[in-house]
RNA sequence: GGGAGUUUAGCUCAGCUGGUUCAGAGCAUCUGCCUUACAAGCAGAGGGUCGGCGGUUCGAACCCGUCAACUCCCACCA
């Protein structure tokens, strides 16, 4: 069949995700082999992929296929996160564009609503999964909400709750108004803002006197239960024992002293609204301070603050200061930079607020994770430096607060009776037979749902069902799994947790390998969002360069461990790529007709340095793998593919036009294009598949293939080759400087006392450089152009008449070089402490470079006596 | 405020245990080529005081100190 002008993706990767799917190449059950397992860090399905996953996706498939070619039974686990916040949130944005109030549906009703968007967008995640080309079992998909996985969840609450683990409690938390919901320290983000310092005069009680305090957030005045001074602050020394009226509510509240106060931040006084505050929620505790929640759990002003009840928190702001003003209240503003928190979710604004909240304590589980990692039982890669912010976190973990205001998710089994006892359970049913007692009383469950963070990370223990089914033949053959591939930002959400839990529950780390990928950023170094418009569509790309061009473009330039600059200009590279391998088929293909068996063997020496030159760089590849240097060892093999292969090896055994071409060369080159594309396979699954098949018929497939077992090089042979690789540059240049046509043949004449090593590479020498002839001599050649590579001297004989000059020139350039070089190389050899002290192969190295500089010098001096 | 990281060619990055035939790759630039696989290509070339300063050493991109710039994480003083 006719090959096209260009490799065209779409037919191929379509053709071979079918077959690879209907051969179940990717379906993993337990055998005799090494299992090398890798569970898909879950997307959320509240989405699309973007980039950061397909820079994952495409890392853990590489590791994945490699593995699978290299006899582990590999299994990787495909799936999705409920996403119990961002799920909901966007489904309550759904249903009010629908015209459909969330408070007016039942939690079933919503319920369903939110199963119908989980199967449409997880259908869409898992399609550009596979667009991808990526070798999951999908007979594995898991889902954090599935039945199993569910009840896994539910039974792992109830057994920390057992253990003392979990406990209900009323805390300051992270509150967000957006979502109704508590949040996890985790949750919240912190973002520089251009903020006001509101100056307001606070009465003293029985006096004239006022005191000037600076607050940020003059709408929760009508909380404020004390004010506070540093005691050894002289200036307010006088308001011992003094109360103070709050302003717009004039209610009297008294004068504390903590030395938490910074005197010189604002006017150094503080005034504290333990139920809107941490550290003035920390200093309530302290000095037995009453709390006025002024705020409504959607952020608008509740009763308790007296006035503009029902308004926006912000909104709030704004009057009261106006209301501040019209008092005379307000000495002045001013404009300073804070931090805020931000919800991770929904961006609102989050709000410290007290509240009856569930929450894990993690002292101890985090002890177990930190050892884990410290004793090097679980490795951290590419880079070590994660290995510093872990610890940290770990040794100064909080507990977790777990719970969340929300209909979406795992709901939290337990239930109340009506004094207020609560009972923990997996069931009703379970509960009723455990205590009897509760069977007549009128019990309700909790209303609310568990943190989606606290299904995840079970994962890699319950998607082999490890907790719904302990001890089944899948957890014990898969479990730990071989590497965890996430990115840097999810480190305490998620990687430690696992960790915690796999040591909790397995007694066994959860994966051996971490590998952090870095943030996926545009060109100019932003973060990829959707405001920005910088986030391109998956399937647009690969609909415009093709699976693997994309692949390939986001690995090469995958620096291991830092950021990514997302530039579609490496897509297009994967795809000129692509075309390069094609066409390299096509020429290869072009021989078929031509091969004849001979016994000549002109060409041996290509084919003898290729087999080498392609075992060197598998070893080479090997370590990368093993240093996980993914981008590193995708640059090797494409240079051994086009340089090597392409540029060098096809040139070199290239029969002449409609010339044959021998059998065992052709057969060679074919083996060798085979060995290639199974080394380029993990990162480019279509077209080496693809070009596979197209070079021979084969019984077998590539994506199966099992690598043959390496052979050590034959570094003479290699030294030959790179001999002769710098030869034909160094009288290609020569010839580029002398302007000759690179139709103009050449003579060239060798200088050389040793001729053997020549006529191997004789005929590829002559080919590449378009010399007519070669020959041998000892002595100098006149009027010719000098070239001097290594020892040896080349000079090239041609019809064009040379310009001396410019042959004068180019020779002293090269000669001023030599001296110079051959002066720092004799001072050094000059002296002597460095003859004492340098070990002596690198003494060595210095004599061979100083005799060969000499040699060097001498070949051209003599040349430019001869011109 | 605490911690980590980065700084090498115009851009993105390699440079392992210190040894100037290791200052390198890709992209970009320039020159010459439509050569019978590929112009999505071929053959070449130019380009860097390895952030600044100081130190250790016979010798520093590499080790130490210091300064500067940038990035990230944590803490969260109203």
């Amino acid at each position: 069949m006719e090959l096209s002008k260009n490799f065209e993706p779409k037919s191929v990767e379509e053709k071979w995700t079918k077959h690879w799917k209907d051969h179940h190449y990717f379906k993993s059950s337990p055998d005799g082999r090494k299992a090398f397992t890798v569970v898909i860090p879950p997307p959320n399905v509240t989405g699309v992929l973007h980039m950061g996953h397909t820079l994952n996706e495409t890392v853990q498939d590489i590791l994945v296929r490699r593995a699978r070619m290299n006899g582990f039974n590999a299994c990787w686990v495909p799936g999705s996160d409920h996403a119990s916040i961002a799920t909901e949130a966007k489904v309550v944005q759904m249903l009010k564009e629908k015209g459909i109030n969330k408070n007016e549906l039942t939690r079933g009703e919503f319920l369903k609503y939110a199963f119908e968007w989980k199967n449409k967008y997880g259908g869409i995640i898992y399609n550009q999964i596979e667009k991808l080309g990526c070798s999951v079992d999908w007979d594995r998909v898991s889902f954090t909400m599935d039945t199993d996985y569910y009840n896994a969840v539910i039974k792992i609450f109830v057994d920390l709750y057992n253990k003392g683990l979990i406990y209900r409690g009323a805390r300051m938390i992270n509150w967000d108004p957006a979502a109704k919901t508590a949040l996890s320290d985790e949750e919240v983000e912190y973002k520089e803002v251009q903020a006001t310092l509101y100056y307001v005069k606070y009465k003293v009680a029985d006096s004239n006197e006022y005191v000037t305090i600076a607050t940020q957030r003059p709408e929760t005045i009508m909380g404020d239960t004390a004010i506070c001074v540093h005691p050894a602050d002289e200036r307010y020394a006088y308001l011992k024992g003094k109360k103070i009226i709050i302003p717009l509510v004039n209610r009297q509240v008294p004068v504390i002293f903590d030395e938490y106060v910074d005197r010189e931040f604002g006017t150094g006084v503080l005034k504290i609204t333990p139920a809107h505050d941490i550290n003035d929620y920390n200093i309530g505790l302290k000095h037995n301070l009453p709390a006025i929640d002024t705020l409504n759990e959607d952020g608008t002003l509740s009763e308790a603050a007296g006035i503009f009840v029902g308004m926006d928190r912000f909104d709030a702001r704004k009057k009261v200061v106006a209301l501040l003003k019209e008092e005379g209240l307000l000495i002045k503003e001013e404009e300073y930079t804070s931090r805020l928190g931000y919800s991770q979710r929904t961006s609102a604004v989050v709000e410290p607020r007290i509240s009856t909240q569930w929450f894990v304590k993690m002292r101890q589980m985090a002890d177990s994770a930190l050892g884990e990692v410290l004793n090097n039982n679980i490795k951290i890669h590419p880079q070590e430096r994660f290995l510093a912010t872990y610890k940290y976190w770990l040794e100064n973990v909080k507990d977790w607060c777990i719970s969340r205001q929300l209909w979406w998710g795992q709901r939290i089994p337990a239930w109340y009776d009506e004094p207020g006892n609560y009972y923990v359970a997996v069931s009703l049913e379970q509960l009723h037979q455990q205590k009897p007692e509760t069977k007549n009383q009128k019990l309700i469950q909790d209303e609310d749902v568990l943190d989606t963070w606290f299904s995840s990370w079970l994962w890699p223990i319950e998607v082999f069902k490890g907790i719904s089914d302990p001890g089944n033949k899948d957890i014990n053959y898969y479990y730990p799994s071989s590497v965890l591939v996430t990115g840097q930002d999810i480190i305490f959400f998620w990687v430690a947790r696992m960790i915690m839990a796999g040591m909790e529950y397995m007694k066994e780390k959860p994966f051996s390998d971490v590998y952090f990928t870095g943030m996926v950023r545009d060109k100019q170094g932003r973060k990829m969002s959707k405001s920005l418009g910088n986030s391109p569509d998956l399937l647009e790309l690969i609909e415009k360069y093709g699976a693997d061009a994309v692949r390939f473009g986001i690995m090469i330039s995958s620096p291991a461990g830092n950021d990514l600059l997302f530039d579609e200009s490496s897509l297009e590279q994967g795809k000129f790529f692509n075309n390069k391998i094609w066409n390299a088929l096509k020429l290869v293909r072009s021989w078929e007709s031509r091969v004849q068996s001979s016994e000549s063997g002109v060409q041996l020496f290509a084919v003898d340095w290729f087999g080498n030159r392609l075992n060197e760089v598998r070893e080479l590849v090997e370590a990368q793998f093993k240093d996980f240097t993914l981008s590193e060892a995708l640059k090797t093999i494409y240079s051994l593919i086009w340089d090597d292969f392409c540029s060098w090896y096809l040139e070199w055994v290239k029969p002449g036009y409609e010339q044959p071409i021998d059998k065992s060369v052709y057969e060679k080159t074919v083996d060798f294009f085979e060995q290639l594309m199974q080394l380029l396979h993990p990162f480019m699954p279509f077209i080496t598949e693809e070009i596979y098949h197209e070079l021979k018929k084969q019984e077998d497939d590539l994506t199966v293939k099992q690598f043959a077992a390496m052979t050590v090089p034959d570094h003479s042979i290699l030294k030959n080759g790179a001999l002769l690789k710098e030869m034909i540059t160094a009288i290609r240049d020569a010839r580029n400087k002398h302007q000759l046509k690179p139709k103009d043949t050449i003579r060239l004449h060798i200088q050389t006392e040793n001729k053997n090593i020549y006529q191997a590479i004789e005929s590829i020498l002559a080919k590449q450089v378009n010399a007519e002839s070669v020959f041998y001599t000892s002595d100098p050649v006149a009027n010719c152009i000098t070239v001097v590579v290594q020892k040896e001297k080349f000079f090239i004989e041609t019809t064009t008449v040379l310009d001396t000059a410019s042959q004068k020139e180019q020779l002293q350039k090269d000669l001023d070089y030599l001296k110079g070089f051959l002066i720092s190389v004799e001072k050094k050899l000059g002296n002597e402490r460095f003859v004492q002290n340098a070990k002596p192969e690198v003494i060595d190295i210095e004599r061979k470079k100083k005799a060969d500089a000499e040699a060097k010098i001498k070949v051209i001096e003599e040349s430019l006596a001869g011109l």
